[in-house]
DNA sequence: GGAGTGGACGACAACGTTGTCATAACGACG
DNA sequence: CGTCGTTATGACAACGTTGTCGTCCACTCC
């Protein structure tokens, strides 16, 4: 700045006044310092600006559990949408479900002082959070809720949505179904099982801890958890599939056997409409998630002081064919 | 810092030492000053340190077409994985293949003073950025070439993938093959109908305007286009898709009509082989298309000084059983 | 002609850090 | 006992901006 003021012939302050815009300038002023800015190619520093003017660094900070998951990348494509809406970049990081990278990730992003947060959290101790958030600093949970901390948080209906799958399930007449899940140690993991159980009983249909099995999927695992389900005297008919990982673990699986248990998957699937027979689902929309919860964090950057809010997206069933087919 | 300062009796500098862990501070000193630290939950201000400090600040810019496209959100995390092996953040955003949108996103990154930047650029002008380049900021371009610059680029195989696509065709028999691709302004489309025609001549099939289209993909477009392509007189018998969202259109059009032309499609698509029959696809890794980009751009970080350098990564034609089919 | 008004601009401090240099206290050494 | 090196610390400027306030000039109005 002080280059483009010099070529100028004006004081450094005239530049900054032709930067921000300000009104004051003699248009032949502001010309010649145009011209500077062009000839030098000066661009403003950014960062010296939102430190001399104290707080808003127009940057806000997204830490989801992996980018490349198509739920995530949705869901980052949503808030990204509304950021741009109100010019702000993101910052984006992914945890990888890791607690300790999370923390190491929102530490580091408070160090960058963004504007605020949105946070699909990975373990279940949130309390270093809330220094930042008495100081002002707006987060907001997605998809899960925070440990031991009370904030703005915004999630699906996980329980209504398994229970529904049951009693479509049930309603189609089986009585052995199973339930296949995320590591409990996610929260949407536990709240599905819940739903489940309670569309169980309300289906008046029995449970079997053989037919329930809660685990970090892989390919392998799901085939095996499945096959072992579908054999024997008392083998399931139907399986509802916890996450979309696991739907798509549990196709790929079911397509190299001979068993065809009616299916129900939470989470939409690309392509789930196109296979034989078409894959029913519970589905909800992350592009709602993700705007719902970035509008509530630019809601509390505007001033919102209101109480702690909790917002639950609703879900519902698509049913495509594989949960409309009787037990064998 | 003050504040701490204060707070642990010291002088601002010494509070300075200890957060940025220089020796020469008593191990007493220290303490007190951490203790002050956690009292006050003092979090030194990156932005403020980075313009103290000179350059770096740590930060990534990337510029994609869409993060919620599971294409560019592999590559984003791939990016993301070497960056965080290189302790540096991510700033993303997504261009929406709009040229000023692409510009203003670098313009706003390079105020950020980021330390580099990668872009799957969306224009075919980028001579804006030269004065960045020559300052020292080093861009690498992913998946599509700069315009008019001279900078370091990762491209994928597409002319070769396109001509192994029809040469398989031809080899179950076809003489009737249909392109249906994107938008003729994105690179990787005109790349890959160039080599759609370089395999026809090659495998002595016949080309035919009729049987070539080039447009922005839509459901009901690419419906219509395909309609079009496999009736009257000279119908195609098999289609090469350009990309993934196309392929994914085609399969529904196609799960709509009564005919089942062989195909094949360009980027490999998840459930692709649990589809009847399974989809054939011109494959290739996107997380090495990004880890490739990132690693070119950490070199160039840590000092190195070559010429722009042009990588072309393979692709590889994957038989799943669509492309397999003789003609009707 | 003097007072008042408003427009155009610059000097200076400050934002929160850190690099540079100075200083003080201390033991060791000849 | 004076000198020296070492260790621990602080004062101060600077990074690149912008907010505050002051100055200067031209102009208007009575």
């Amino acid at each position: 700045m002080n280059d483009v003021a010099r070529l100028a012939g004006v004081s450094i302050k005239t530049v900054s006044r032709v930067v921000n815009d300000e009104p004051a300038v003699h248009p032949e002023t502001a010309a010649r310092v145009l011209a500077a800015i062009e000839q030098l190619r000066f661009r403003r520093n950014a960062g010296a600006s939102n430190l001399r003017r104290g707080s808003a660094t127009g940057t806000l900070g997204l830490i989801v559990e992996d980018v490349g998951n198509p739920f995530f990348s949705g869901l980052t494509r949503a808030v990204e949408r509304v950021a741009v809406g109100f010019g702000k970049q993101v910052l984006t990081g992914s945890s990888d479900l890791d607690p300790d990278r999370e923390r190491e990730l929102a530490l580091e992003f408070c160090a960058r002082r963004v504007d605020g947060m949105l946070v699909v959290p990975a373990g279940s101790r949130h309390a270093y959070l809330e220094p930042e958030l008495r100081a002002g600093t707006p987060i907001v949970f997605a998809d899960r809720p925070p440990g031991d901390l009370t904030a703005d948080t915004v999630l699906v209906d996980n329980a209504a949505g398994a229970a529904a799958a049951v009693a479509h399930l049930a309603a189609h007449g089986h009585r052995r179904i199973a339930f296949i899940g995320d590591s409990p140690e996610i929260y949407t993991a536990r709240e599905r099982l819940r739903g489940f159980r309670e569309g169980c009983v309300s289906a008046g249909v029995g449970q079997d801890a053989r037919l329930i099995a809660l685990r970090e999927p892989s390919a392998r695992g799901v085939a095996d958890t499945v096959h072992g389900m579908l054999t024997g005297p008392d083998a399931a008919t139907a399986v509802v599939a916890g996450n979309n990982r696991i739907t798509v673990h549990l196709l790929r699986a079911l397509a190299h056997s001979e068993h065809r248990p009616a299916l129900v998957g939470f989470d939409d699937v690309e392509l789930a409409d196109l296979l034989d027979p078409p894959v029913s689902v519970i589905a909800h929309d992350v592009g709602v998630l993700g705007r719902t919860a970035a509008e509530l964090l630019f809601a509390r950057l505007q001033g919102d002081q209101s109480p702690p809010r909790k917002v639950v997206l609703p879900v519902h069933l698509v049913a495509r064919g594989s949960g409309e087919v009787a037990p064998a």
